[in-house]
DNA sequence: ATTTCTGATCCAGGATTATGTATCGTGTCT
DNA sequence: AGACACGATACATAATCCTGGATCAGAAAT
């Protein structure tokens, strides 16, 4: 009940599902048992301390402290910083759906090596992930996905990979284009200056 | 015995102390029992997830998931942005003597008021904190603290007080002036480069 | 010298976590 | 349709946390 944790909690299963890790893997990799992850991940218990620490380590994170008033720098500052291998808890609604394509598209290239195309749709999909997308921009990148999971088996896969991977860079392009997006720092840390 | 919050726990002790607070002031802002905060501090005992939050944000720290790879920039930017009234895990070894230090002056303002050679005390003692002091210097400011001890209950402290401040401020200097200390970054970023 | 405060330690109990194993429903793959 | 992997759930057992005291030695304050 008293639940405390749920946004760390939270944020490790964002990661997990983001790295493409399943609970099962993951309870390998981190010594607990799969029963235990997903009570821990649905906030259905409260873990030890080490457990969580097991948890995380495993999904190549650490648990830091810092002082209450840099959280906010430190949030940007991280993802400013984060480099596209990182998984970094994005905290958009959308998060499930790009980690299923994430998901899918990491599946692919393991099965049939990776290609320029399918780089390029993961990089995309990464770019979009972070960006409020609307209704319909939404509704496009599930078409395409839908589309990628239909014909991955297919022999004639190729060309329609790449068509996807264009339409996805185009959506991009004009998503990056609307958004005049200055590099704004988004965070400020002018609030209570007191040093003599 | 696992032990793997070591790090963490001994972080939250050096900031408890470092802001003075009892393990018994704590228990109560935190909402759990002496005993049991002595424990985990003592590494006796393995905290729950939640008791560590309790404990952590009754110390204005806040617990965050950072990439593993992130981990020693992060470390640098927070010490770089720590204002001096948050306290940052140091990791010197003469924390404790400036623990002491800090608390007493605390004290004096919380009883006779703040008055500006106290601030400037204190502010100079949360600068040398941070230095590596030779045995020399470390006894210099033992012997000032150990006067200011000595006479803040006098009627004539005042004067005794600003001359402390004084010498502290000149240690203060020659110790600023002695390190060149190029600002240096402290941390680097390249790895790992990984993108197509 | 004595009172006060600190942190460490002990102990009994009730509460919760964690394991191990197994199952269930759903969605996917062949 | 059947096989398979996913996450959620169940349940009995062991392990550990956490509380609620109480006590203790040592440092600090009066």
């Amino acid at each position: 009940m008293s639940y405390q944790s749920e946004s760390l909690t939270a944020q490790a299963r964002e990661v997990r599902e983001a790295s493409g890790v399943s609970q099962r893997a993951l309870s390998e990799r981190a010594g607990l048992t799969q029963s235990h992850i997903s009570q821990i991940e649905s906030g259905k218990m409260e873990p030890g301390l080490s457990s969580f620490i097991d948890m995380t380590r495993a999904l190549d994170l650490e648990l830091m402290l810092v002082p209450k008033k840099l959280v906010p720098a430190v949030l940007s500052f991280v993802r400013a910083q984060a480099t596209p291998d990182m998984h970094v808890h994005a905290g958009q609604p959308n998060d499930k759906r790009f980690a299923r394509a994430e998901r899918l598209v990491k599946k692919l290239k393991h099965l049939y090596g990776s290609s320029a195309d399918l780089d390029r749709i993961e990089e995309t999909l990464r770019f979009l992930r972070r960006v409020d997308l609307s209704d319909q921009e939404m509704q496009l990148v599930r078409d395409l996905i839908a589309r990628l999971d239909r014909y991955q088996a297919s022999e004639q896969a190729a060309p329609i990979v790449r068509d996807i991977a264009q339409n996805l860079q185009r959506l991009r392009n004009s998503v990056a284009h609307a958004a005049p997006s200055g590099p704004r720092p988004a965070y400020s840390l002018d609030d209570g200056g007191d040093n003599a």
